[in-house]
DNA sequence: TATCATGCAACATTTAAAGTTACATGAAAG
DNA sequence: CTTTCATGTAACTTTAAATGTTGCATGATA
């Protein structure tokens, strides 16, 4: 099974969107993620609708932070993405009058509720604020903001195929 | 996303397999569960090879329990199936040197490791017994023995520089 | 008005899982 | 010992969801 990382990408262009107050462009933010700018512009239209983000047309336009980073969490994101499936394994429910069937369902779906409630309850308690410090953190030695080139430099395109970075 | 229901339908025909101790044929199987003889002994194969389930060819052959249902808890079964994720969402990791995606990748990291944990220590805590028992008692009451404050408690938030446990 | 950007619908590609076919192997019944 | 029934497994097809892509409309700015 596949994982779905739009939360992380999207995370990820959130950071730099905060870094760096001036639009991101579809098209930059494609780069980054080694993706398409259409698919960009599909991720973020979740977040643009829950009032997290703006997006401006025309020349200078693109994609700008409009939200208190402070304010906002990791599960307010999620939520915004259309709340995608976070644990991979269900129950098949196939047979309701199956004794059998309802035993293993009500185990398993105790298991994987509490497993979502623990995740949401971090993701709660996660604000993209929380991530910026980290990051600062992190970046002790480098003063002042990230600038466009920086940050592509740090986003190479793919050069053949596959095995490219973000 | 798909949700994988493998491990439910393994348990269902584990239960009935228990229940009922002559050979159930694959394609018995199959119909229990609305699928194929062959994607049943795909599935059930693991199984076999982890020495949960014998499987015999012939007249009168079948699929067999061949083991303890008190010595083997779902966790055992799910590394039978080969350990599918848990967890549908992931991180792109395609940049070690962007900072900005180390830092949400931790974040991620941790949420997603602590539920994968919380999961895998219910899986552990249950065993083919205890589903067997709470389908004779007509429900699963004891299939719960952690409760989601306790888990919660043991998978605290990290926000200064936590580090996790379990 | 030319250009740049998003918005969005429609279609194509990709990929992992399930389903299916075909045939080989082995066990029991006649 | 031959027939029948069952699994074992490889190889192929189908399916479904996500991503990728194309094309065109809309709006903003130079």
């Amino acid at each position: 099974m596949k994982a779905d990382n739009r939360l992380s990408s999207v995370l990820h262009v959130l950071l730099h969107m905060i870094e760096l107050d001036e639009p991101l462009t579809s098209d930059e933010l494609s780069q980054m993620l080694t993706s398409h700018p259409v698919v960009v512009r599909r991720t973020l239209a979740g977040l643009r609708d829950a009032g997290l983000v703006r997006s401006e047309k025309g020349h200078g336009g693109g994609w700008v932070i409009d939200c208190d980073p402070a304010k906002v969490s990791l599960y307010d994101i999620h939520q915004a993405l259309g709340s995608p499936a976070l644990i991979s394994i269900g129950h098949r429910n196939h047979n309701p009058a199956c004794l059998v069937e309802a035993t293993v369902n009500a185990a398993l779906n105790q298991a994987i509720e509490d497993a979502e409630a623990l995740l949401i309850a971090r993701f709660k308690a996660i604000s993209l604020a929380d991530l910026g410090a980290g990051f600062h953190a992190g970046l002790s030695e480098r003063v002042g903001h990230l600038t466009l080139e920086d940050m592509l430099k740090r986003h190479p395109a793919p050069s053949p195929k596959g095995t490219s970075d973000v």
